[in-house]
DNA sequence: ACCTTCTTTCTTTTT
DNA sequence: GAAAGAAGGT
């Protein structure tokens, strides 16, 4: 067979990993040079150079975004479609081998997955009972505990937890936890990993199918892997597995919730018939920006090295917008956006972005004022919607008796006279006899142990659930669906909330109703309804659903820089660059941290194709409170000769806040006796300015950055400062 | 069970 | 300053 057309349009790196000839490939893919292309041509050169059946690849991503686009671009590019073929997340992958080997896992064939919501709420249950007060011991902190002990690979016997109060205390309710997962069959999200890869690191019949099986596995964005990702896939591989791992440890921005650069390097180490090969030139951005990222960059140390090139044109410089406040930085963000639409450019191609939510406010209200359209990223997804979720939960609990969280969900919205008291009778029943709550109810009910308000409500409930499971027989979903919402009186709970809110909710059901039509349409198989409902509560337990509102407006794109991971644009404008807004203060301390925050904002840079720009603010508002930060560092780390900097017009254009901004400093002043911009000594930490304060009198606390010690923060009457 | 008021916190986010 | 969550009152 002919098979150049794999390797044509390759440059002869992409070449060289993708035919590499080594048992396993290590691709340091560097931003924009075309990463997705080696994992899919790779893909396709195995199948039609090697001749492997395509059932033998398995390939893996992090979001289901990625694994559907790759499925989608190897099967263009094979021109046919890839019938039993694992490609899919790692979650995704994992929960398919839980479902096949439900026995061996130790699982009911219907366990049910928990999301975040579901599990805080589980834990916060667990938490109270064992008598922990959840403002020394809060459940979210638990929570994350927990999962990062899972996703390190630890169960509560195995976290080494000795003399640690802290782990000791938090490891009590990991152990309650995992008994009441145990017993409802309940599996989170890091539970899909840990648990697949126990069953396939113990049990020698799932082992032997995946070793047997897989002859080769390919895994995007490999500097993500957590610990447990990491060890999932080197149970799947055999020792006849060749592995394809594709990252940039530049774009690792992960290492917060557990992902390990680290893995890069031991997976090189570990086998040592692997073929490392960079990619280099980048086909995305202009040698200027490109340039600005590099130099960066390379500030950071531990890295693996690799330097991008482009043979694209120098390109216009950076441009650096020093702006009064947040305001003015949204203006400037306006009309920047403004003139590129006005020379004939499209919003779409125009990206701000911005280091935390919170900043996305301002310069909503900016674009809003100038009438530009904009769509904004991040926020609440279509299924993490609390109406939707109450929905839901009436689909999973009609689908399988034994889903104790949505009967939770449901009994309780909307409320129907069962509260705290008549749950806990359930719960109790349901423990004693060791059966679902659904049936412990049943029979609490036909015990007539519950009376009054709550058995009423029970009962019609019960009935409702009952109706439901006949009508999916001869029903669609859709229908199914209307009738939950409609009749359990869902609807008009949610839509009786007050203001927008509820007619939103109320919305949001309808917008539900026609998800699911969608869905019976897409559809390809002969399928009975029950089938074809069980496949969408699949579809959608591990996949939340969009975040981005329509898609065929002219729109520029908001979001924080890591959703911009992956993404590009012709014009990016990355905001705030400001010390403890970018880098983040709670990375300036830890060096480990810091070097993240700087391959966040190497990811921004290199989002840009054209033109790219800088801003910052001399004082911003956030939490309700004025602050004073000095640029972030990250500009100083650009070469000044890539940078144009561009200063306020006229000063009429000074804003209101910049009045404020003097008050309170001539207040703060007569008070503390120090003000803002202060020089200052202090006796341990040397030569300081003063960046910030909060508070009076005794408890004033001032910020100062030292020359040498970096930002602290200290308490004004111990503090000592000699003002210089 | 529901509503109101007070307190607390304020990075990033996928599954 | 605002949102979310807890506590307390009806």
């Amino acid at each position: 067979m002919d098979v150049s057309h794999i390797l044509d349009h390759l440059n002869d790196q992409q070449r060289e990993a993708v035919t590499s000839e080594k048992k396993h490939l290590m691709v340091l893919a560097g931003a924009g040079s075309g990463k997705t292309r080696v994992l899919v041509h790779k893909i396709a050169w195995e199948v039609e150079a090697l001749r492997r059946n395509p059932a033998s690849i398995m390939a893996v991503t992090f979001t289901n975004k990625a694994a559907l686009e790759m499925r989608s671009r190897i099967e263009e590019l094979l021109e046919t479609p890839i019938m039993d073929g694992w490609v899919g997340t790692f979650h995704g992958l994992a929960h398919r081998m839980l479902k096949r080997f439900h026995k061996e896992a130790g699982l009911s064939n219907s366990f049910t997955i928990l999301d975040s919501d579901d599990q805080l709420r589980i834990i916060k249950r667990i938490s109270k009972e064992l008598g922990f007060d959840e403002s020394l011991w809060p459940s979210r902190q638990s929570q994350w505990q927990i999962n990062a002990w899972k996703d390190e690979g630890f169960r509560s016997d195995s976290v080494d937890d000795k003399g640690d109060y802290f782990k000791e205390t938090i490891n009590k309710v990991y152990k309650e936890y995992e008994k009441a997962c145990l017993r409802d069959n309940l599996v989170d999200f890091g539970e899909l990993l840990l648990r697949s890869y126990e069953v396939i690191k113990e049990n020698s019949l799932v082992k032997d199918f995946f070793h047997s099986r897989f002859k080769s596995i390919l895994v995007d964005e490999f500097q993500d892997t957590n610990t447990i990702q990491y060890n999932w896939l080197l149970e799947i591989a055999s020792a006849e597995t060749s592995i394809t791992a594709v990252g940039d440890d530049d774009q690792s921005i992960y290492g917060w919730r557990g992902a390990k650069v680290e893995n890069v390097e031991s997976f090189t180490k570990t086998f040592e018939d692997t073929e490392i090969v960079r990619l280099e030139q980048n086909y995305r951005s202009t040698n200027i920006i490109l340039g600005a990222a590099n130099a960066l960059i390379e500030n950071n140390v531990d890295r693996l090295g690799k330097n991008l090139w482009t043979d694209k044109l120098e390109g216009e410089p950076i441009i650096l917008y020093q702006a009064y406040n947040e305001q003015d930085e949204a203006r400037f963000v306006a009309d920047i956006l403004k003139d590129w639409m006005n020379k004939g450019e499209m919003y779409s191609d125009a990206a701000v972005l911005y280091r935390s939510n919170a900043q996305s406010r301002a310069l909503e209200e900016a674009l809003l004022r100038s009438s530009i359209p904009y769509r904004i990223y991040g926020g609440q997804r279509f299924y993490e919607r609390m109406e939707i979720k109450n929905a839901i939960a009436y689909l999973k609990i009609i689908f399988n008796n034994s889903d104790n969280p949505a009967f939770e969900r449901s009994i309780s919205n909307p409320t129907r006279g069962v509260g705290e008291k008549t749950l806990a009778k359930i719960r109790s029943t349901a423990n004693k006899y060791n059966i679902s709550y659904i049936k412990a109810s049943a029979k609490l009910i036909d015990e007539g142990s519950i009376g009054g308000r709550g058995g009423t409500g029970l009962k019609s409930y019960l009935e409702f659930i009952a109706r439901c499971k006949e009508f999916i027989e001869e029903n669609p979903l859709s229908d199914l669906m209307e009738e939950i919402i409609k009749t359990s009186g869902l609807s008009a709970f949610h839509g009786k909330e007050p203001g927008e809110k509820g007619k939103t909710r109320v919305e949001n059901l309808e917008e539900l109703i026609s998800a699911t039509t969608n869905f019976e349409q897409s559809v390809r198989e002969e399928k009975t309804y029950k089938e074809i409902a069980e496949d969408y509560l699949d579809m959608i337990s591990l996949d939340s659903g969009d975040r981005q509102a329509s898609e065929h407006d002219d729109a520029a794109q908001l979001m924080t820089l890591h959703s911009a991971k992956g993404l590009e644009f012709k014009l990016v404008l990355i905001t705030g660059l400001e010390e403890t807004l970018f880098p983040h203060g709670r990375s300036m301390e830890n060096p480990a941290q810091l070097q993240e925050e700087r391959r966040l904002c190497y990811v921004g840079i290199t989002r840009a194709m054209e033109k790219l720009y800088i801003t910052y603010a001399e004082s911003r508002r956030l939490h309700g409170s004025d602050t004073f930060n000095p640029p972030s560092r990250f500009i100083k780390e650009i070469p000044k000769a890539l940078i144009n900097e561009i200063r306020p017009r006229a000063q009429t254009h000074i804003p209101y806040n910049r009045k404020d901004f003097k008050e309170t400093k001539l207040e703060f002043e007569d008070e503390i006796g120090i003000s803002l911009g202060q020089r200052v000594l202090h006796k341990s930490f040397g030569e300081g300015v003063v960046l910030n304060y909060e508070g009076s009198g005794d408890s004033a606390r001032v910020q100062i950055n030292f020359d040498q010690a970096g930002t602290k923060w200290l308490v004004l009457s111990y503090a000592n400062l000699e003002k210089l």
